[in-house]
DNA sequence: ATATCTGCAAATGTTTTGCACTTTT
DNA sequence: AAAAGTGCAAAACATTTGCAGATAT
């Protein structure tokens, strides 16, 4: 299943947001089409960049108030890669997966294993639980890959400590 | 493997502060302590409530600073439940273990699964990276127990939201 | 018309930091 | 003495929110 087109989406968005009472804006349609283009894993503030260069008017407070939205109604999620900033990713008609998360280079690489899913699910149920969503980051390193250059994929990276210490 | 005695911990805090050409103080003693008697998952907040009631005088960012020490040295782990703030366990002489996070009732549940760990691993080296650490986080639900009295360990919960939205 | 949005600036809340003073070594 | 630690208050910083004016139904 291909990821969602602009038009899928913006339809999902309007729809969703009609149930709900709210209202489909410039600036919603807007930050729609530019959370779509978005390549990789983006923060708000990329995001808000990014519109900002385009010469397009939308204030930071929007751009997180409509990932918000975004992420209620299932066309973008977000991601906690312990680095200070959340991020977005489009999930509209994408599957599920986790991530590994470079430390060297930055470098986010999404991962699926139906095996984890399925002994996920079944510590919850031995517990007597339901599960409601769950976080799996894999943070590695790739000192091996160095001057290969297929690392360096997001050489940025900010200092803030991870909850490990 | 039990938890490690108070002596140990100390011990091992300073060799830690040793090695480092850091120092053993009153505080830094009186902190292990009080993370070791804590039970369960606590905040930087928790501990320094718990050691103004005793009476003890250390600032909060005495406790924050001696945290990440105690990270450090593999004496506590921090961990993020998505709720706002970074809890800490004793971990010294305990076994690797991630956790499920009862999103009704705020109770943390650990678990370990050797499999899933096997195939983390797996998945990692298929992308030519090394594992650092991970964090995996089942976020469940125990509507199921409502009114047994088996799920109310702990009430409160904050309201912040979590990276899902 | 009326409820919802938006931008701006100010607030929030956890964690970190600068600095003057204490305590270790 | 010299280096490291502490408390306090202020800073940091991503995210949220109050409010007045703008926009969608």
């Amino acid at each position: 299943m291909p990821a969602a087109t602009l038009e899928e989406a913006l339809d999902a968005f309007d729809a969703f947001l009609r149930a709900r009472g709210l209202r489909m804006t410039g600036q919603r349609r807007t930050l729609v089409r530019a959370a779509l283009e978005q390549r990789g894993h983006f923060t708000a503030e990329d995001l808000h960049h990014r519109l900002v260069n385009e010469g397009e008017h939308v204030s930071l407070a929007t751009v997180y108030r409509a990932l918000l939205l975004l992420a209620e109604a299932s066309i973008v999620e977000g991601h906690d890669f312990a680095d200070g900033q959340r991020r977005f990713e489009p999930m509209l008609k994408r599957e599920h997966h986790d991530h590994m998360v470079c430390r060297d280079c930055g470098a986010v690489v999404e991962f699926q294993s139906a095996e984890i899913e399925r002994l996920q699910e079944q510590v919850v149920k031995k517990h007597g639980f339901q599960i409601a969503a769950h976080v799996h980051n894999l943070y590695v390193t790739c000192d091996a890959w160095r001057g290969t250059g297929r690392c360096d994929l997001r050489a940025k990276q900010r200092g803030r400590r991870g909850p490990h210490g």
